[in-house]
DNA sequence: CTGAAAGCGCTTACAG
DNA sequence: CTGAAAGCGCTTACAG
């Protein structure tokens, strides 16, 4: 096979005299060419104090002419490797592309990358891939939807910057979280639900002893269903997230004694599922039952879901969140808690046309 | 909370007479403790050849007294780094955490990690994510859905072993792909469209000037409705990835003079948003039109989607693949091209209940 | 402003 | 089977 300009290896052939033995260009090849010392060339490749506009540009030149890339494990021995780690729970939660795309915004024009590590539906405990992460020298984490405790947060916080996203703990000095007020949501939820007519609202949440942003929501629900008068009709089913087991739990609710008029789910993916549910069971939405999710992702917006939803704004989260994640690692380290307003938007599962008793 | 052995912090402490400035504990922390040289530990972490079996058990259990954890940077300035990078065109198609799930259980039980990186729906093009993953030395890349050329992928596989899920390409030499059979699965969707009695079938593809799989597909549909006799009904939208700009085209085919009765499109994501619009349009699924997605993912058997589609076995491609990205960064040389035959999950979505003309 | 030298935590020949 | 030493590509005090 003939390699026609092929960069990287022509490259390593047209300095070979220069290059290591690896074929990549270091630090000393840059240096050579610029005839300056490596430790000039580090600085000007941190951008760092001291080194006079000449010889910024001489180096410059040589790094982009021999075509330089940093090792970032290299530099990570001595100093960072520009590269932070994101700890998700779950690929499939579309929630968490939207977050990405906020982290990717405020990553950009700088020299940082993400890399993403999935914790849960893998073999992984959340604890192991926080684990791996550091092993890696990431020089922060951004953890999303966590369900450890503060203790453990604050274990890894004393180890390396840490972002929480989805995790509530205003008193947490250790490290900075960013949400959306979970409580107010599902209150705005419960309010949109009765001023529509409905009263036997239920909630359909996630099993978790751990989960902060699932006892706020869940805290909510209760207070919004207390204001109204509903006490009595108070009922939340905590479910696992795997799919079977959601489907088993709605299908219960649904064909009950007493059915709900009203399901809010703690998040859109089990959301879309409901709405599966009842149409198997030939229950129409949203005159025979109402459904209500979380997170306003793009599938609310299908016409074949048409589902209200709460918008927290992932990517404003994920922008912030990545925000306060470089100033901790330039080195701030009092603690930042940044809560977002949530607002609910309203479509066909929750809103009759032809009105309720 | 108490952390009954915790590890980290509480380690870090125990051995902070040992421990180098960094807090963490190092190969000669577990030499000295084990009393044996720092080349011993190191053997005893890669399971090399020539140690004794008393070394081996004394040293792994200073390994465990200290809590040592080998530092994955400073592995790979002379070895591996125990990290393949994924490299993922887009977080938002669900069909990538079925991939994800079979690449975690081929890695279960190794000491290799996946991090992944998105590269489009991003600022990120997808060879700058390419380049950002070999600078933090992952000792192999793990390509899906890529648009880069052989040229570009070989330039690649010169520098780190490669394996390209969802691209074609039997005669590469330096890389090996997996793949389903896409052509075939494309002629699937026509038979069957066509023995429900559909005829104006159209294709809803991707603008994609280099995508191999897209190529397939397409050349599949071609195929297969030339073989039916319906060649002049041939067509083929192709739109871009974004959200409004398939509505737009979904909206433009379905409102023509000659409108499809049936489109096959080349995602599941993109064949909920044509659900999307058929409903807004007040047409019914599967009698006005039929819809037929790619992927089988969990979305299909949503009962509001119900949608028919190509399931390629995405758990099998990511566990295959990670397992051949394994045989050559153990050192094998030569390509190998494996192939899934794909099958095709009828559901409502092209299935009319009357029959039709 | 500039550079020589030490060192980050590992692995890899090479001796013994 | 075991270990001392060199070195991977960077950054960081420290001199000049």
């Amino acid at each position: 096979m003939i390699w026609p300009g092929g960069w990287a290896l022509s490259k390593g052939r047209f300095v070979s005299e220069k290059a290591t033995r690896s074929g990549r260009v270091t630090i000393r090849d840059v240096a050579e060419d610029a005839g300056v010392s490596v430790a000039a060339v580090s600085k000007v490749l941190r951008d760092a104090y001291g080194v006079s506009d000449a010889l910024r540009t001489n180096v410059r030149a040589s790094m982009s002419k021999l075509g330089y890339r940093p090792l970032a494990a290299a530099r990570g021995m001595r100093g960072q490797t520009y590269t932070i780690g994101l700890v998700l729970p779950d690929i499939r939660n579309p929630f968490f592309a939207d977050i990405m795309t906020g982290v990717n915004t405020a990553l950009e024009r700088s020299q940082y990358r993400a890399m993403i590590g999935i914790s849960h539906s893998s073999v992984e405990t959340e604890m192991a891939m926080v684990e791996s992460m550091i092993d890696r020298q990431m020089d922060g984490l951004l953890m999303i939807g966590s369900t450890e405790d503060r203790e453990n947060l604050n274990t890894i916080a004393q180890r390396k910057p840490l972002v929480a996203i989805g995790h509530h703990d205003p008193e947490a000095s250790g490290f900075d979280t960013v949400n959306n007020h979970d409580q107010q949501g599902a209150m705005l939820v419960v309010k949109h639900l009765v001023a529509n007519g409905y009263r036997r609202i239920a909630m359909l949440s996630l099993i978790s002893g751990t989960s902060t942003i699932l006892a706020q929501r869940e805290l909510g629900y209760r207070r919004g269903m207390m204001e109204a008068g509903l006490g009595k009709h108070i009922g939340i089913v905590n479910s696992s997230q795997t799919l079977r087991e959601v489907q088993i739990n709605a299908r219960r609710m649904l064909t009950g004694s007493q059915p709900p008029d009203a399901i809010f789910c703690w998040t859109d993916l089990i959301a879309l599922e409901v709405i599966s549910v009842a149409k198997e069971l030939g229950l129409s939405i949203p005159d025979d039952l109402a459904v209500v999710g979380y997170d306003n992702t793009m599938f609310c917006d299908f016409a074949q879901n048409n589902l209200t939803s709460i918008d927290q704004s992932g990517e404003q989260l994920g922008l912030q969140a990545t925000r306060l994640l470089m100033e901790r690692i330039k080195g701030r380290t009092t603690a930042e808690h940044f809560v977002v307003t949530p607002r609910i938007v309203v479509r066909q599962s929750s809103t009759p046309t032809s009105g309720r008793s």
